[in-house]
RNA sequence: CGCGGGGUAGAGCAGUCUGGUAGCUCGUCGGGCUCAUAACCCGGAGGUCGCAGGUUCAAAUCCUUCCCCCGCAA
């Protein structure tokens, strides 16, 4: 059988899914169809943006379905008549009842080396949690989060330098690779996967809101490792006289402990904070209402920066 | 009509309440100091104060409309 002659449905939202979808549309796969989030709202004024995956899927004239709840709306699959569907980075939990619908079952890709980080923020998690290696794992979709079979899994270094953006960009190209490769052996029905040893299992929560909010009683090095998880976006922040600070970027700065916690000591070379053992250095920053700024426009405008407390 | 903050020199900000010659930090240019410097000292250039209209002898400042940026909520 020829990749053609599949029919195929797609699961996705975000850039990190869109890029997926393309490789395998540039690689020949026939899509009948993409599942995505709904289009939010974007800016102040109610405009609508389109999810990234619709906008691959409206330039080959795939058609596209943003059910509000996947999990009492999903009887429209049927009338695709998929053979297998292809998940990456979806944001719902998909019902058996929809598993069931493709004869060659449903993949999913996950951002982490399962069974380590089931749930919805390897990525973020893995970084904030100082790991030095993340990657990609190919498996099927079963009615308990990340849980399935595995088919094939690769790894990759994260590097000191990586935050949460170029961390998935980089585990998108890994997992398109991935896919690709893996994609005809599976059809084929070479691969029979490997359950996963339950003993391992680590879970990854979703970053709430309330997570953004950093406490000022972090160790330096986590401080650093929680920032680059949630930057670009959502950003960690910091209190500076009760308004958001948030921190794109940070490095460590030195041991030394010499001021009160949470104290801005210096301006040099970053904004220097006081930390429980040791000291941070800002370096790209943005005051609520304010743009983002690196630390030496930020420095500029704000006067009697040091002895300023942060929490 | 979702809530809130903002638009002032190349950058970041103060000044607006209480109208009266537009200021600070940085950058930039010139000069000085130094073995040297992103350090320090002296000097200079650079602004339709987001747009338009109104009030006033006089508007960055008060009033009205509009445009744009940012934080939150979704």
């Amino acid at each position: 059988m020829n990749k053609k002659d599949y029919r195929l449905v797609f699961m996705g939202t975000p850039d990190i899914a869109a890029i997926v979808f393309q490789r395998l549309i540039d690689d020949g796969y026939h899509f009948v169809g993409l599942i995505a989030q709904s289009d939010s709202p974007f800016g102040r004024r109610g405009l609508l943006s389109k999810v990234p995956t619709k906008i691959v899927a409206e330039t080959y004239g795939i058609p596209v379905f943003q059910p509000e709840k996947i999990r009492l709306d999903y009887e429209f699959v049927k009338t695709m008549k998929p053979d297998l569907i292809v998940t990456f980075a979806y944001g719902q939990i998909i019902p058996q009842g929809l598993l069931d619908i493709p004869r060659y079952g449903c993949l999913n890709l996950h951002g982490s080396l399962l069974p380590k980080y089931r749930g919805a923020a390897p990525i973020q998690r893995a970084i904030m949690n100082g790991e030095k290696e993340t990657g990609i794992t190919l498996m099927e979709m079963i009615d308990k989060m990340d849980a399935g079979k595995m088919f094939a899994k690769t790894s990759m270094a994260i590097e000191n330098e990586d935050n949460y953006s170029t961390l998935s960009r980089k585990l998108a190209d890994l997992a398109s690779k991935l896919i690709i490769e893996q994609l005809p052996l599976y059809l084929s029905g070479q691969l029979p996967g490997e359950s996963q040893d339950e003993s391992l299992v680590t879970f990854a929560n979703k970053i709430k809101p309330e997570d953004e909010k950093m406490t000022i009683d972090l160790p330096v090095v986590q401080m650093v490792d929680y920032i680059r998880a949630l930057s670009e976006a959502p950003g960690a922040y910091l209190l500076l006289n009760n308004l958001k600070l948030k921190i794109y970027k940070a490095s460590f700065y030195s041991r030394a402990v010499e001021g009160k916690l949470g104290e801005i000591v210096a301006t040099k070379g970053g904004v220097i904070v006081q930390l429980s053992d040791g000291q941070i250095a800002l370096l790209d920053l943005q005051l609520e209402g304010r743009k983002r700024l690196s630390y030496k426009d930020f420095v500029n405008g704000q006067k009697n920066l040091v002895g300023s407390i942060l929490s």
